[in-house]
DNA sequence: ATCATACCCGACCGATTTACTCAGCTTTCG
DNA sequence: CGAAAGCTGAGTAAATCGGTCGGGTATGAT
């Protein structure tokens, strides 16, 4: 099972993409400053998301990032799966041969737990995330009331 | 979040230790063979173990492992917590600093998610393991029914 | 046209972890 | 005693991870 950085970056990432929607374009550096990553290290992982059609880069000045589709029709699990390649559990990959020949006994739980995990994942979607009260407030606590960073939206 | 080969093969080793609890203590040696795990890889895991009280060591000949407590008294979460120091899905490890000072946008759901691998794993005992179908089936596999391996069980 | 912006791509890197080995101890049974 | 087992710590090859760097390429604005 793999969960780490990576995957939480990229949905902190696509959650901060699904945050400024009505933005138009949204830059890897906006990305970068506001949520503390690196750029260099998002541009990685949003290749991956580019691949899986989850976002659609826009080139050139003004350009960024905007979600390849609704944001109630992206789930976290999609995203995870998108830069990691697996959220197996089993050490066989659901192969069954992770003891010699044949499953190890422990499989079926692995398997299961596997299972567990897809379920929670797949029923959050960016959208769900957006509401939430706990986002709602870092959103605002991330925004610069100061300097006016949002140039006549041209919605 | 950190599900590896580690936790995997303990559970494993633990298992078949309940597996074979009636015989009295069980070596390494034993099961290193039946799971195909290397015996010294194993050392280095069941000293987690025995710290945790999960097992108890009999040395000299003769000598090995026991159950700490009855296997029904040991979930699988109990057996990943002693060899890997978490299971925690947050980046910070619950400390809410993974975005300068504050939480990141996605703490909240690396929390649940923790939380719900925490509940599942926690819901399943060792003896629970022992009576599934599955386990028994393999169990009965790797028992050697040529050579006589019980010697007149004292129980 | 050209320039700045921002996406895009691939190579590289240090640090950490993992799974595993080796060697050498200590305890205990026969 | 001596062999069987637990116990311990050091070491290691490989993988992965988070991240950097340098250089493209498309495109909007001047």
């Amino acid at each position: 099972m793999r969960l780490t950085t990576r995957g939480r970056y990229a949905v902190t990432a696509m959650l901060d993409l699904a945050l400024h929607y009505d933005r138009g374009p949204v830059s890897l550096a906006e990305i970068a400053e506001r949520q503390g990553i690196s750029q260099s290290y998002l541009e990685q992982l949003f290749a991956r998301l580019r691949r899986n059609g989850l976002v659609d880069g826009l080139r050139g000045p003004g350009g960024g990032y905007k979600l390849g589709r609704p944001g109630d029709a992206i789930s976290v699990a999609d995203v995870i799966d998108a830069v990691n390649e697996t959220v197996d559990a089993t050490r066989c990959g659901g192969q069954r041969n992770c003891h010699g020949e044949k499953r190890c006994l422990t499989h079926d739980l692995w398997e299961e737990l596997s299972c567990q995990i897809r379920d929670f994942l797949s029923n959050v979607s960016l959208d769900q995330l957006v509401r939430r009260k706990s986002v709602q407030t870092l959103h605002r606590m991330q925004e610069p009331h100061g300097k006016e960073s949002r140039p006549e939206a041209t919605v």
